[in-house]
RNA sequence: GCGCCUGUAGCUCAACCGGAUAGAGCAUCGGCCUUCUAAGCCGACGGUUGCAGGUUCGAGUCCUGUCGGGCGCGCCA
């Protein structure tokens, strides 16, 4: 609708650009956007007050010259002006009539779109190394990555999932020698355990579990426990396994899977790494100081130069991280998308420079970066730090075990990501008004409640017949929920573009808040069989709605609760 | 000290990449269940958008400064 007035205006502009009241060339940028009060109609467009400078004329008068200029339209019902210049267009009430019908006709198709034709785009997200439990912070990236790819597949995009593991780095070598310590017995901080060895009942776990011989299946294949204690080469391909599985069954259970896991010890083993060195210096902006190799990353916007391979030899980590990205490149993905804890921040500026230095036709913003703010966990009105399992944070399974999975999805995609995010797991668990999944969930379950009483009434609902007499429904709650289910489409394209799944669920708790209205303002199972058949109609289009938005989302939409 | 994020009602948060009278929920107070789920609805109260300047027809939004909070500033990852 937006982009059809858009046409509208920019065909009267260009009538009054021929008959010569406005120059030829004045800018066309102008916006068009849902009112926010009813009585500036649906949609204003600020163009007369933008372009009324380069016109030559009062922001009124050009907004009067636009209006009637612009050709005529069954869509829309009347045109103000108004306030300085704005110019409002209200629709006719057959323009929401008709998107009523186009959304049970749609249905689950309701709100998305092709303007990504189908092009290749990555997200990767969490990519957390296999060291431990994933904790809340993890929980928001899966939350917010996943909802970011369902976004892109809704707007026409070919999505990949991915998630990027150390499996051979310092952190990991850690990882084996406090499994072997917990294995021979070692509890953390007695004699013989190792220096900032991970100290979680998790790790005592896969001791034991490598000791039971235990076999666990991650990422494609198997790993059995050896139980000889001195293998520590064993002990650690045991305990990735282990907790590579962990946490994939955590994600799991939160409802996101990945398409592809890519190890950074395979960017070693395939000479990517070393060719993206070779490539960094015939690019040449490399040099050699104190022993070390330099990375002239000052050139691309960074405030130092970085090291890329330490005087006493080996790379540091950020190497990696470009041939990893030229990588993503390679594969086709025009569009990558990185979702990271903000506490990643630097990398930003530092895989970018490495990419531009490389001068492969890479461009400059690429990959863009979704960048989470910290979650801090409230219970009982106090910040909750610990978990039974991992022992110094809050785990992502405790969430889901305590709120549940869709309240936590909920709780941790619907703010700005670039804010910091108080996760209150009283509220969470809250069966009330005041906790916005379950108001939004209740929509869906209360009209499939409907359904059965329909049928338990002793009629059915004749689909076309209430399609037919939508006109009947006529009163301000019925002009007020057909708003807002055609606001719809637009909300997904917006939360999309800006990458911010939080518009979803607002919109959603939005759109609610007005079907509850309308619920208790309109009975639905009336006698009047043209009147319940239309009502029942609007009512199927919110389900329709919600379930679409509540999949976005990755939150279940229940038939009754 | 430098960089990034952030500051909106008592609390938790919105505000469509500059628009019109800054919106919800909770809390507080007051109403609505012989009718499809009250996990609901309606009303009242609540604001100098941290502060000070600037840009312009118009600023919560952009710029500068300042104050408070978070994160990051390794030849760690």
């Amino acid at each position: 609708m937006k982009d059809f007035l858009r046409d509208q205006l920019l065909q009267a502009l260009a009538a009054l650009q021929r008959n010569g009241s406005v120059p030829a060339d004045v800018p066309t940028a102008f916006v068009i956007e849902r009112t926010r009060n009813k009585e500036h109609g649906d949609f204003a467009a600020n163009a007369a007050l933008l372009l009324s400078k380069a016109a030559g004329q009062k922001p009124r008068d050009l907004a009067q010259a636009l209006v009637a200029a612009l050709p005529e339209s069954s869509q829309v019902a009347k045109v103000e002006i108004a306030g300085p210049g704005f110019i409002n267009f209200f629709l006719s009430p057959a323009a929401y009539r008709a998107q009523v019908r186009s959304v049970l006709e749609l249905g689950a198709a309701y709100g998305r779109n092709d303007s990504g034709g189908g092009r290749k785009a990555q997200i990767e997200f969490v990519s957390a190394n296999p060291t431990g439990p994933l904790h809340v912070g993890h929980g928001r990236g899966a939350a917010v990555g996943d909802c970011l790819a369902r976004l892109l597949q809704a707007t026409g995009w070919d999505v990949t999932r991915e998630f990027y593991y150390n499996d051979a780095g310092q952190q990991i070598a850690n990882l084996a020698v406090s499994t072997q310590a917990r294995a021979k017995g070692v509890a953390p901080g007695s004699e013989g355990w190792p220096e900032d060895g991970y100290r979680g009942d998790y790790i005592a776990d896969v001791a034991q579990a490598y000791l039971a011989g235990e076999t666990v299946h991650s990422d494609g294949h198997d790993v059995t426990g050896a139980k000889d204690v001195e293998d520590l080469d064993a002990i650690r391909r045991f305990a990735v396994a282990a907790l590579r599985r962990e946490q994939d069954l955590d994600l799991r259970a939160f409802g996101v899977e990945f398409d592809v896991y890519y190890l950074e010890s395979s960017l070693y083993t395939d000479g990517k790494v070393e060719d993206t060195v070779q490539a960094l210096i015939a690019a040449g902006h490399t040099y050699e100081q104190d022993g070390a190799l330099w990375l002239k990353t000052t050139d691309f916007g960074d405030d130092k130069d970085r090291v890329m391979r330490k005087a006493q030899g080996g790379y540091t980590y950020f190497l990696p991280d470009i041939a990893y990205h030229v990588t993503k490149w390679q594969r086709g993905f025009g569009r990558v998308i990185n979702e990271q804890g903000a506490d990643h921040h630097s990398t930003v500026t530092r895989v970018r420079a490495g990419l531009q230095a490389l001068d492969i036709g890479i461009p400059k913003g690429w990959p863009e970066y979704v960048l989470h703010q910290m979650v801090t966990v409230m219970r009982g009105g106090e910040e909750v730090k610990l978990s039974k399992r991992a022992g110094s944070y809050v785990t992502l399974r405790d969430l889901i075990d305590e709120v549940g999975r869709d309240a936590t999805r909920w709780f941790l995609a619907a703010r700005k990501a670039d804010s910091q995010l108080t996760f209150d797991i009283d509220l969470a668990r809250s069966a009330t008004r005041e906790n916005p999944v379950y108001y939004v969930q209740y929509t869906h379950a209360r009209i499939c409640r409907v359904a059965d009483r329909f049928a338990e009434k002793g009629w059915s609902w004749d689909a076309n017949n209430g399609l037919a007499k939508l006109e009947r429904l006529d009163t301000v709650f019925d002009q007020d929920l057909m708003v807002a289910l055609a606001r719809f489409p637009e909300v997904v394209e917006l939360a999309a573009t800006n990458l911010e799944p939080h518009v979803i669920a607002t919109y959603l708790t939005e759109l609610s808040a007005i079907f509850h209205t309308w619920y208790d303002n309109n009975h639905i199972l009336v006698d009047d069989a043209d009147l319940r058949d239309a009502r029942y109609a609007l009512a199927q289009a919110v389900r329709t709605v919600v379930a679409n938005g509540l999949d976005l989302l990755g939150v279940s939409a229940p038939q009754s609760m």
